[in-house]
DNA sequence: GGCACAGCATTTTAGACAGCATGTC
DNA sequence: CTAAAATGCTGTGCC
């Protein structure tokens, strides 16, 4: 099918051909075929680089030239940004909405294609954005992850809701191949195309005894290292001139590959050089000097230790071919397009607790063998698995290579996903009865998966309870709406039962402590917590002995619980190290964690805090002020003695404490110094900017520290009635 | 008695969404 | 419950 003769926008056509796009791939064709320009919903199951991108762009800006608005629907933070990017430049508007980026609501919906997170789209529909109505197109990228346990009830949700509020809309799901794609395409009420078709050819493997053995045919790899398979093979696609990408399962391994591999590559580029001086920058973590040091020889490791900027370093170098070999735990898998020549999947058992070395599913394997061969730029894509034993060989191709996709399950009917989905339900206004309340459940897909819904509405009402006992929900005769409590929780994105936990231990509570507050959050599920080893027991105890007093939990009496709950106080003492202005690089020594586990943690705490502390205004005002004060606190990552300071514009932890340690302890104390000193302690332009804040100029205005300072009293006018 | 070290036993183990309101070194 | 690598511990040999 060509180009030319398709029904999209001129410029967009004008831009494809520009591109050297003529014909179209086939699995596009056959969507274009099913009705993809004609408004027909599409469920489109296939590999992974085969063109998805293309079909939804192509279907988005018939969209958009007819009046219409587009929503597009990621899985991960960093998916957003990388569309983003994708569909912009094209004459048309683009949005991004996601927990840390975010044009305000209003002006977002002036955008023609929004590009959003699941959960961000889940929470705009129960903040009621305004432009959701206007949307003609939904497009639900890695829709098969629907069947994820923990994040799939929340796409199901949205995919519902969206429906429910936009009835004519056009909907397209994106999907990598899966077992039963019929039934999803059913409840979508789509049109399915499938299709394997790669413009990649990919040739699928498994290793041993020095070789590869394809589906047709083996190849030799020379044995460079004598211990160390996985070097062998990452090396013999480098002197081909490919990159290699190998998926291990655990940091350590991933850590461990990248020293091996570097030490056998020995690149000696100035560009690799400027790139490990870059992750240098500051004072590094000892993790972050290894990295550099792998950065150096030509090789990396990839995992959610490294800090954002790390990660991006490292998928710079390896698009520009500098760094040859990556070693990555699951990140990379489900991230970003990064391709590369050849993918050795070393690991293909992974540990669960409770379950011991399990198998990954054939589905990640896809994923995972889906990122070899990069389209244009190499001839052809390997993906290799390792066998250690030859028995191993033929085993390796029946389960993965020649086995079929997993089939993708509704997992809706776990009571725990449900709490905050049938809060939300009634907040926002999709149920106002309990029959309202089934019938948009016999709507979703597990109904439609099941062909009944028993199980899914004892579910429903076991949450339904829990909302009710919980004073979030209340039954009025046939009518069941949300409390001013129900719909701040619904509103601020947060499981009902964290908000449930927070508001009745905060009423326990006689005095407020730091400790206590942020070990009661990190109990809460919203919360990630750290691993407990056994070595850290003992701190754990000397902790728990000297400050028991400040906590507000008691240790559980169930050895049941006891892990939960240690893993909530070194949770907890990690981030009061961080509030106590201990550096980074000593937090990650004393907790075994890396740069990008910390900012993880703070950004969920910060998030949780802020949650809390609307929580506490409205339940236990007599807490609200210091819970606010600790809000700040762990935002700048600060000690309570100068909070006064970071209330000024461009003071932040470092400048703050470098003026405190001066004698300068508040905006107060500045004024009545000369500005020299100031200027002395953190330079010209950054005083200058200090003083204009300090000094009131206009009677009428004030200084701008008491515009920032909050009201520490209720806002009334903040909650409405949901 | 004290130290070095081989060899066996034990420990440890992936990832990442959300609020809010804009500016740190 | 399954693996594998790093770390911890014990015991031996030697001075």
């Amino acid at each position: 099918m060509q180009v030319q003769d398709l029904a999209i926008p001129d410029t967009l056509r004008q831009q494809y051909l520009g591109l050297g796009i003529r014909e179209l791939y086939p699995p596009q064709a056959a969507c274009v075929e099913k009705g993809l320009l004609e408004g027909k919903n599409l469920l489109v199951a296939i590999p992974t680089a085969s063109g998805k991108t293309l079909i939804a762009e192509m279907a988005m800006h018939r969209h958009i030239a007819a009046g219409g608005k587009c929503l597009y629907i990621v899985p991960l933070k960093a998916l957003a940004s990388e569309k983003y990017e994708e569909f912009g430049n094209k004459g048309v508007k683009i949005g991004i909405s996601t927990g840390d980026l975010d044009r305000r609501d209003d002006a977002l919906g002036k955008n023609d294609i929004i590009v959003a997170t699941s959960e961000k789209v889940d929470s705009l529909l129960r903040n009621g954005a305004r432009w959701i109505p206007e949307i003609t197109l939904v497009v639900v990228d890695e829709i098969h992850l629907i069947d994820s346990p923990d994040r799939g009830p929340t796409l199901e949700m949205v995919i519902a809701k969206m429906r429910s509020r936009n009835p004519g809309m056009q909907i397209i799901g994106l999907s990598a191949t899966i077992g039963n794609p019929k039934v999803l395409a059913g409840w979508l009420d789509a049109e399915l195309v499938t299709s394997t078709w790669r413009p990649v050819d990919l040739r699928q493997g498994v290793f041993y005894d020095n070789r590869i053995q394809f589906e047709e045919g083996t190849r030799p790899i020379k044995q460079v290292s004598k211990n160390y398979d996985d070097l062998n093979l990452c090396l013999d696609t480098i002197a081909e001139g490919g990159q290699c990408l190998v998926f291990v399962s655990s940091r350590r391994n991933a850590e461990a590959f990248a020293k091996r591999a570097a030490s056998a590559i020995k690149s000696e580029d100035a560009a690799l050089a400027a790139y490990a001086e870059r992750l240098l920058e500051g004072t590094p973590t000892e993790m972050v000097k290894t990295l550099a040091a792998c950065v150096a020889k030509g090789a990396a490791f990839h995992h959610a230790g490294l800090s954002r900027k790390e990660r991006s370093v490292v998928e710079e170098a390896f698009r520009k071919n500098l760094l040859k070999c990556i070693s990555s735990t699951p990140t990379l898998a489900a991230g970003l397009n990064l391709p590369a020549r050849r993918v050795i999947v070393r690991d293909y058992l992974r540990f669960s607790a409770g379950e011991g070395m399990q198998p990954i599913p054939v589905s990640e394997y896809r994923q995972m063998a889906g990122r070899a061969g990069r389209p244009r730029l190499d001839p052809y894509g390997e993906a290799v698995l390792i066998a250690k034993e030859a028995e191993q060989v033929p085993e390796l191709f029946e389960v993965y290579i020649e086995a079929e996709a997993e089939d993708v399950h509704s997992r809706i009917a776990e009571p725990t996903a449900l709490y905050t989905h049938v809060l939300s339900l009634v907040a926002s206004g999709f149920a106002r009865t309990r029959s309202e309340l089934t019938g948009f459940m016999n709507r979703s897909f597990y109904v439609h998966e099941h062909k009944q819904g028993r199980l899914i509405h004892r579910a429903v009402d076991e949450a339904l309870q829990f909302l009710i006992t919980a004073e979030m929900v209340v039954e009025v005769g046939e009518h069941i709406g949300a409390t001013e409590l129900g719909s701040l929780v619904s509103r601020m994105y947060i499981d009902p039962r964290s908000a449930s936990a927070i508001v009745s231990t905060l009423r326990e509570q006689e005095d407020y402590a730091d400790l206590g507050l942020v070990q009661l959050i990190c109990t809460t599920p919203d919360m990630p917590t750290l691993y407990v080893k056994n070595a850290d027991l003992p701190a754990l105890s000397r902790m728990l002995e000297a400050r028991g007093g400040d906590l507000w939990l008691p240790p559980p009496l169930d050895d049941d619980e006891a892990e939960p709950y240690y893993r909530a106080v070194k949770t907890a003492m990690l981030l009061l190290d961080w509030t106590d202005e201990l550096a980074e690089e000593k937090i990650c020594e004393r907790y075994g964690v890396g740069p990008g586990d910390v900012y993880g943690m703070v950004e969920s705490i910060n998030w949780l805090l802020h949650a809390t502390s609307q929580l506490a205004r409205m339940f236990v005002p007599k807490f609200s002020g210091p819970i606010a004060e600790c809000e700040i606190c762990m935002k700048n990552g600060i000690r309570r003695e100068l909070l006064p300071l970071v209330r000024l514009r461009g003071i932040g932890r470092v400048r703050a404490r470098r003026l405190f340690n001066n004698g300068l302890t508040s905006p107060d104390e500045i004024r009545k110094h000369p500005k020299e000193d100031v200027v002395k302690i953190l330079g010209q332009g950054v005083a200058d900017q200090i003083f204009e804040q300090v000094m009131p100029r206009h009677k009428s205005t004030g200084p701008a520290a008491e515009e920032k300072e909050q009201p520490a009293g209720g806002q009334a006018t903040l909650f409405r009635f949901g």
